[in-house]
DNA sequence: TTAACTGCAAACGTTTTGCAGGCGG
DNA sequence: CCGCCTGCAAAACGTTTGCAGTTAA
């Protein structure tokens, strides 16, 4: 039962960062809180620099980018966020935490990424891990293609109307 | 039999790139001769850095960062590459040409990247893409964790041996 | 001949870092 | 009060780009 605290999945986001940071004797300051509930706060997703915004729109008080970079590698650590891909040269995360696993469509024309879930490939992949001895600890799937609106071809018209 | 040339799946590497280039107006110019050379001489991964130091040592001509880095994304655009993974933030490339398809396992420590494959994967992928009207281009997996030899524990030896 | 290509150096955008002062526990 | 944390500015990093001269076709 001592071990309650390291299995305990019903903690909010706070506490479970809370808990990271304790464990290493570090500290949840007034920026690492602001951050996290900005965090979590929608279930976007998101990059640094759309974060760094955000933050700088609230009233309570100033972010520095410094931090706010300091703090996601953090929170990645701590298990509360996940990096699932990379746009337009920045790193896109996605909460992770109390969040099922899921994988990614990106669509290469309009940049919408969408979820998806397949328990399968989770599976397969244990099973792959398994047989070359490899301890798996996460996985990265980037599906990339056209989304539903970008696939339609870009021909305004049939070619059979020009038949006349 | 006039699409002979865009179905040919058994040109060398050097030759689907020149039909590349020349299908754009492009041209086959030593620098990019000697890039497709040095990079289809091996079939180990590697990034620009490392392409711009196997060129640098070579006695023929010197090639600049700038045309490789031009090249690269040429390559991929041609099919002849794709870049598989990120690691310590540069782009990781392979060849995809008359390659069959796989995915990685990339070690959190050592930084290894193996090779495995799975053709359900790909399956499932392309009905996950049907049933969201997502037209499928490619996919890259990365699954992260700890290779077979990076899993053994820190302990260099068993306790036992300090009963002396 | 001429338009695509190259190397150079400088620019770029994201992310990291050294440091002096601030502040949590 | 110790030492972790912050903001700042500057650095670092991989990658891209403008340009003037070069070269393929």
């Amino acid at each position: 039962m001592s071990e309650l605290s390291a299995t305990n999945v019903s903690a909010t986001p706070m506490e479970k960062f809370q808990e990271y940071l304790v464990t290493r004797g570090m500290r949840m300051t007034r920026e690492r809180s602001i951050i996290v509930e900005e965090v979590f706060a929608s279930h976007a997703h998101f990059d640094a620099e759309q974060l760094v915004e955000q933050l700088s729109r609230r009233q309570d008080r100033r972010v520095s980018r410094s931090t706010v970079y300091r703090a996601l590698e953090q929170l990645v650590e701590a298990g509360l966020l996940r990096s699932v891909a990379r746009q337009d040269g920045r790193e896109v995360y996605e909460h992770d935490y109390g969040y099922p696993q899921h994988d990614h469509l990106i669509c290469r024309k309009c940049g919408s990424l969408t979820e998806f879930h397949n328990s399968e490939i989770r599976t397969i992949l244990e099973e792959v891990a398994r047989e070359h001895g490899f301890r798996m600890e996460a996985h990265r799937l980037e599906v990339t293609g056209l989304c539903n609106d970008c696939c339609r071809p870009p021909v305004t018209r049939p070619e059979k109307l020009n038949l006349l």
